[in-house]
DNA sequence: GTCTATATCTGGATAGAC
DNA sequence: GTCTATCCAGATATAGAC
């Protein structure tokens, strides 16, 4: 978890963030086992990862609220019995799934972008860093983006609560690179929106990507290009 | 209808393009005139508008597939029985916004955008067009952008045909302005995405850019500038 | 830990009086 | 054209056998 020091290299991250599909379904486990009835590690997180994946599927084709626990039963091969073995509630399984991923960018890319880096390696760092955990939740992100909606009171402040922190944290390191000569902007604000715009269009279109055979290496590539003529006073092209 | 040339003028296009809120909502009774089994146009065209307006304000809190006909009976004042008076059912409602909006964008700019214009000032009055109606008809292009999952088969696809018309308009004008010699793009399809992603993000974000007091007029120069350096051989800044 | 059967409720939709 | 009363399908959630 130290090597990945913000390099346009998917591999190389992937390697040493913990992203393949045990670990995420495992951490996901470990995050929320107290509302989990079923006791046995093992199953429980191989369960959870099934009835994770299907809620996607079918939240992709009728959107959550349309999904009905009937169908998640016949999709997972699970019973209405077991699913509230594992969920608690249809709208605690959304939940879930909100909060795990701040934890997740907790996890791979926090303690990457603490150091004390020269300013404009430390937006790539982020930048770069947000694009390859979205490319590795894709379907988690989407999902969180488009199913917002459902969330209790606290949840829902809890999201808008992660926005306008990771809003706060981009315009910080714009105004440090600022005082520091290195980025002009004549709008912070613009800025910022922009370049949150350039990271959600990842996961929100991310068929459209795939489509034109784009790799999320090559879509930082042209990202990082315009926000640096955004940024970047000494621009060369 | 003949006036708005293209110009970075909201006041000019509102003066000239049926956007006002009572010009919109008999567009919006005429196109479904058929659908509403009450006869006098007076009377619809008021109640249609309650109805859109309470659907907009409902979906946004709850969603639309969360948003019951008691909720909306209660939000508009009207009865149950009245409700489909005007709505046919639950899901004709949905559709029948989501069919307005292409409508809307015929009657606001696609003649406009038919001229043998040069070809920078076609992708202007695009740009612009686009910003100025999804600005006068921001719920609506929220609502068709959040709540597509709950459509008819018929209107996906029609929804996803829209999408790649825009997109294949943008790409045919991109193309044309590069055997021109005025555009450069080092890679067509994502100059389109980039583009797309811009004017989406106003009606997609509208409220913080409100909050931010940030005009739509600010707004369409801000993504020009974008724009531009992605595209304009001579960019002099 | 998993299943089936069932209790309970909510929501869409309609009939028919006014 | 609008309202009230009602029907009924389908949803969440639970109880209890295995």
């Amino acid at each position: 978890m130290t090597q990945w020091q913000g390099e346009n290299n998917f591999a190389l991250f992937k390697s040493t963030a913990p992203v393949s599909d045990s670990q995420v379904c495992s951490a996901f486990y470990q995050q929320h086992k107290n509302k989990v009835a079923v006791q046995k590690e093992k199953i429980a997180v191989g369960k959870l990862k099934t009835i994770i994946t299907a809620t996607f599927k079918l939240s992709n084709k009728k959107g959550f609220s349309l999904m009905s626990l009937r169908d998640l039963s016949q999709e997972t091969g699970m019973s209405m019995g077991s699913l509230y073995a594992y969920i608690g509630s249809k709208g605690q399984l959304a939940e879930m799934i909100h909060q795990f991923l701040p934890h997740m960018f907790d996890l791979c890319i926090v303690e990457q972008i603490q150091g004390s880096d020269a300013i404009d390696l430390k937006l790539k760092k982020i930048v770069r860093g947000h694009i390859f955990v979205t490319e590795c939740l894709q379907p988690w992100f989407f999902f969180a983006f488009m199913e917002t909606k459902h969330l209790s009171k606290n949840v829902k402040q809890l999201a808008k609560d992660n926005e306008l922190g990771s809003e706060a944290m981009l315009e910080e390191v714009i105004n440090e690179g600022e005082q520091q000569g290195i980025f002009k902007a004549s709008n912070h604000f613009m800025a910022v929106m922009l370049i949150k715009s350039l990271l959600q269009g990842w996961y929100v279109k991310h068929g459209r990507y795939k489509q034109h055979k784009m790799s999320c290496e090559n879509y930082i590539d042209f990202i990082e290009t315009v926000i640096n003529q955004q940024l970047l006073v000494n621009d060369s092209i």
